[in-house]
Formats: structure tokens, C-alpha cells, sequence
DNA sequence: GCCAACGTTGGC
DNA sequence: GCCAACGTTGGC
């Protein structure tokens, strides 16, 4: 019946930008691994997108502190609302002696390999391509190391990525 | 390596 | 609750 496809219709995707460094961790490291757990997020408006992530999302992967900066591909939320497990070892970076098994403070997702952009984007083709108040990460000073993407937005660089437009 | 931007901490 | 000091991010 027609209502079937309507409720279909209803399932709503959401989009994010997710930035690492690639001499710590790298799209190429996540083609290799498939799957890992985005640990070390230690940022409250970051952990809040975070948790509002839901499995099927689909995230951008952008490369931060090299040359050139930019979206490298893509990548699909696999596991949702995780505990950080960098938060109770002492022995990592991410240690935080604040957070207990009981009331851990950081969440995060697990995200799955879904490609490399035939066309890597770059910082500056983002800044010609989008405005700052519809890509965060093309705003100056953004620190933000996860961001909502609008769809229309999503799109667009899916597109650039695969080199269709 | 520099440094602007900006989040966090802690004294008051 | 203010805000100076401090630490980190990340482009260049």
C-alpha cells in the first residue's frame, strides 16, 4: 500500500564532517582497519553531535594539520552512543580521571570504511564552493572537530568527491 | 615553527 | 559569574 512508501520516505539521514590528522589517523588507515572506534574527542559540542549520531549516518573524513587540508572520502556511523574507552585507561592521552564506568563524560560512535574520493577536496575548494554558515569547517578559527552537514550541502561534496560535478 | 582563534580552568 | 591565564587546534 501507498502508506508503506510514505513511512519509508520518513527515515531521516543525517550528515557530519569529521576531522583527523593523517599522521595519527588517516582515511587509509580506516580503508585498512574497516572499522574503528572515534576515540579522543574531548570537546562538549563535539561529544554532543556525537551522541546524536545514529547508526546509517554517513560522515565525511577531513584531514586536519597537513597539506593541503580537506575531505579525503567517506565514512558510514556503524555503532552508536559507545563509551570513549580512552577515558578509563590511564596509560592513554585521552585519560580522563573524572569519568567513571558508572558516569563516563564522553561518548562516541564506531564508523565504517565506505570510500576514497576520486577527487580529494581541498580547504581552499571548499571556501570556493561553500559559505561559512552552510560548512563550519570552511569558517575561520573553527576549531570544531565534528560538525553537522546540512543535506544539500552533502550532496554537493558527494558529488565534487566522485568528480560529478 | 608561528600564531590567531577559541575552549577550559581556577582565583576572586 | 567574571575574566586572565593557559593549553590546544589547525591553517599557513
Amino acid at each position: 500500500m501507498a502508506l508503506h512508501f510514505e513511512q519509508t520516505a520518513l527515515i531521516r539521514m543525517n550528515y557530519w564532517l569529521m576531522k583527523s590528522e593523517p599522521d595519527v589517523y588517516s582515511l587509509q588507515d580506516l580503508a585498512r582497519d574497516r572499522h574503528t572506534v572515534w576515540d579522543g574527542v574531548r570537546n562538549y559540542q563535539a561529544r554532543n553531535f556525537l551522541k546524536s549520531m545514529q547508526i546509517g549516518d554517513l560522515a565525511f573524513f577531513y584531514h586536519s594539520n597537513t597539506s593541503p587540508p580537506g575531505i579525503a572520502g567517506l565514512m558510514q556511523i556503524s555503532q552508536a552512543n559507545l563509551d570513549d574507552p580512552s577515558q578509563f585507561d590511564p596509560g592513554s592521552k585521552y585519560y580522563d580521571a573524572k569519568s567513571t564506568q558508572e558516569k563516563p563524560r564522553w561518548q562516541t560512535v564506531q564508523v565504517e570504511y565506505e570510500e576514497e574520493f576520486a577527487h580529494f577536496i581541498s580547504l581552499d575548494r571548499l571556501r570556493q564552493e561553500f559559505q561559512p554558515d552552510d560548512l563550519w569547517v570552511v569558517r575561520q578559527g573553527n576549531r570544531l572537530s565534528v560538525i553537522p552537514v546540512p543535506e544539500a550541502i552533502a550532496m554537493q561534496i558527494l558529488a565534487i568527491g566522485r568528480g560529478k560535478a
